[in-house]
DNA sequence: TTTTTTTGATTGAACGTTCAATTAAAATAA
DNA sequence: TTATTTTAATTGAACGTTCAATCAAAAAAA
């Protein structure tokens, strides 16, 4: 029933910063959408903050679950890029309800310690995932400059697929990703 | 003096919003950042919502003069892209204030029509600059390919530098965009 | 003086939090 | 089984706070 029930309030959450931004993203109307009364999110976590870090958190556990699930397929380093792009471009994590939240949470993040930590993780886990498989094809210093270069690119197609309205889809987010990848290894 | 006055109301907005975030940018709080009274945003706003899409277009006002500025100087397609990377990247619009206030704008442009409209042409002409630029110099598909990627690439940099706290600078990102443009022109 | 600018107190609405009351479910006893 | 008790889940209203908007009064400028 606890499972269900914090499942149910931050699905609701997410919906509500959708579709009314995240300051209008009240109790009343995340636990209305939840079809639940606004007491329950006290109940089940404490105070607004507290809702609002669960549900940054399950964001970016569902992206991690994701991620590793594909780079476990992976077999060589190509590959293993390969998996972070399509992880970052899949279905679940860029429908726009999510993409929308997570932008919402970056925003909030830069002044709210207890989101910013979540963020930090984040960013070091993409990072990291990125910098170890281009270290293993290409010279030290040009493999940083393609892990930076692809982890802002990745975001950046976020943000736009988030503020284009349909004008980029997914679908080009990925060829335009994987093409930064592309143009890094034929020159090999 | 009214000049004087929204000046110093739109500075203080974006002081706000990069001290304490976008959700305690109170009409209070900016107007004693200010040094002036709560009253006075009424008088030469209306309310808080125009003086935030006066704030808005304020930081479209100055990214575009900085980009027109540079674009008059460039003379070749390759300088031109290059200006429009330098201005995006020039010192006051990339300092943390300025790229708090963008990020936070961003997030709630979303949902707001009239910061919406804002977004939407200042999005316009980035990619429109970078399109027509990169067409003189590569074919067709992978103009619009390039200005697509470029783009998404140089807002995803404004984000890391908002988000990463020095990790990556405004120098870095500069590197970064102008070897995206680079492995574009080294195959012609 | 008249006009413009600025203040700061006031108002009413909306918010998050709290909590006593209610309901449903589970456990126990008959 | 049926009745009773206990526990947990959930509600919705009340409270105090904060906010944006309003406006009459004061100050400054013309």
């Amino acid at each position: 029933m606890e499972d269900l029930r914090r499942r149910q309030l931050i699905a609701a959450t997410i919906t509500s910063i959708h579709e009314q931004g995240f300051a209008n993203a009240t109790i009343s109307r995340i636990s209305r959408n939840a079809g639940l009364s606004g007491g329950i999110v006290a109940h089940y976590f404490d105070d607004k903050a507290g809702l609002l870090a669960a549900t940054m958190r399950s964001l970016a556990q569902d992206l991690r679950t994701e991620t590793v699930r594909r780079l476990k397929a992976a077999r060589t380093p190509k590959e293993r890029i390969d998996a972070v792009i399509l992880a970052n471009f899949s279905d679940e994590q860029s429908d726009p309800e999510t993409v929308s939240a997570w932008l919402a949470f970056w925003s909030e993040a830069r002044t709210v310690p207890g989101l910013w930590r979540i963020q930090k993780i984040n960013e070091r886990r993409l990072l990291s995932n990125l910098s170890h498989a281009f270290k293993q094809i290409l010279p030290a210093p040009e493999a940083g400059l393609a892990a930076a270069g692809l982890a802002a690119m990745i975001e950046g197609l976020w943000l736009r697929c988030a503020l284009t309205d349909g004008l980029l889809t997914i679908d080009d987010a990925r060829t335009i990703a994987r093409d930064y990848v592309a143009r890094f290894l034929e020159t090999e």
